[in-house]
DNA sequence: TAATTCCGACCGTCCAGACGGTATTAGGAG
DNA sequence: CTCCTAATACCGTCTGGACGGTCGGAATTA
């Protein structure tokens, strides 16, 4: 027997996964209020019931992100051997693999980011954060920091090319990243 | 005595001029044409003129970035002793310049760019351009994609910390990016 | 006269958010 | 168990404002 809390925690998923779903399908910049609650099946009221505004929305919907790419940096963790720059092995494994985050995404992040402090203040938080964990991994910190702005770039990277793999392919980049965390 | 065209080709200087200030007076999210056109002390009308559409000024002001860049890069790479990686080199210290193009304005770009299908490609090109031009300036491939890709990080990792300079400081980084193309 | 430059009021659209509802449920008092 | 009351979940219309772009003209110049 469903209780009301949990209908709502629910319709709040559905709202989220909506957001992704019209991202993907109509692209960032039909990312409305009245797009996402059609397509979760919610009114428009429901949706700001839950997400007072579309600035909350985002934030939700990025810390969605944010667990999801911790998440998959924790599988590749595991698989690596234990050894300095383990974590900053598995941070690279992770930024090239494809599925954690559907790369349109990134798009909707840096719009909505132009936009709103607070979205700017949470990646940059995010950031710091991993920069401090990858810095203390045993690699040399300026040499880390280069791997994971590198890492980072392809973020960006994949924004523009659509179709990317040109003469130096993902595979060679990763490859090079990884050797320079072994020297 | 200046003639009409004179006139013209200089207001569309101070349109382009005025784009900027406004950015970084008022943040990405005000660049409207309204803004931009009071700003430049010309009517709307008078702006549309000049460049009809948004993205048409939009399109003008990244080519002025583009071109800003460059030739900054040009001036680094003239300082530079000819060897292998002296383009990349170059590239490096305009990358982590502050006077060339001012770092707000990336902010703008990817809003933009977010929606326009033109300067999405736009910026592909110039960077796919980059891109030949750096593998082939005697370093090895990957490894120069690698100190491409942590250069153009640079870009949006300013875009979020404002008063950068954490641990890692930038001109430590720039020596580490360095040492890099010599080995 | 014809073209160019520029003006500024105006239009249509889009969209975030407000608001005034209804329906369902939780939970305590009797 | 039953009422009553509040809170919670959700609905859908409306609006106010912003913004990109149009249009009919005025002024200047070629």
């Amino acid at each position: 027997m469903p209780t009301k809390q949990d209908a709502a925690t629910q319709t709040r998923q559905r709202l989220l996964e909506a957001t992704v779903r019209v991202i993907h399908n109509q692209g960032a910049a039909a990312l409305t209020l009245d797009q996402v609650a059609k397509e979760a099946g919610v009114s428009k009221g429901g949706l700001l019931h839950h997400f007072p505004s579309k600035e909350s929305l985002i934030e939700a919907f990025l810390r969605h992100l944010f667990h999801q790419f911790e998440q998959c940096v924790y599988e590749y963790y595991q698989k690596e051997p234990p050894a300095a720059g383990r974590l900053l092995r598995a941070y690279i494994h992770a930024s090239y693999a494809d599925q954690p985050v559907p790369l349109d995404m990134a798009v909707v992040l840096f719009a909505q980011i132009a936009q709103h402090e607070t979205l700017r203040r949470m990646l940059q938080e995010d950031q710091q954060m991993w920069h401090e964990r990858l810095v203390n991994d045993g690699i040399p910190a300026p040499l880390a920091t280069v791997i994971r702005q590198a890492c980072d770039a392809s973020w960006t990277e994949r924004l523009l090319t659509d179709a990317d793999d040109g003469p130096v392919t993902r595979q060679t980049i990763i490859d090079e990243l990884l050797r320079l965390t072994r020297l």
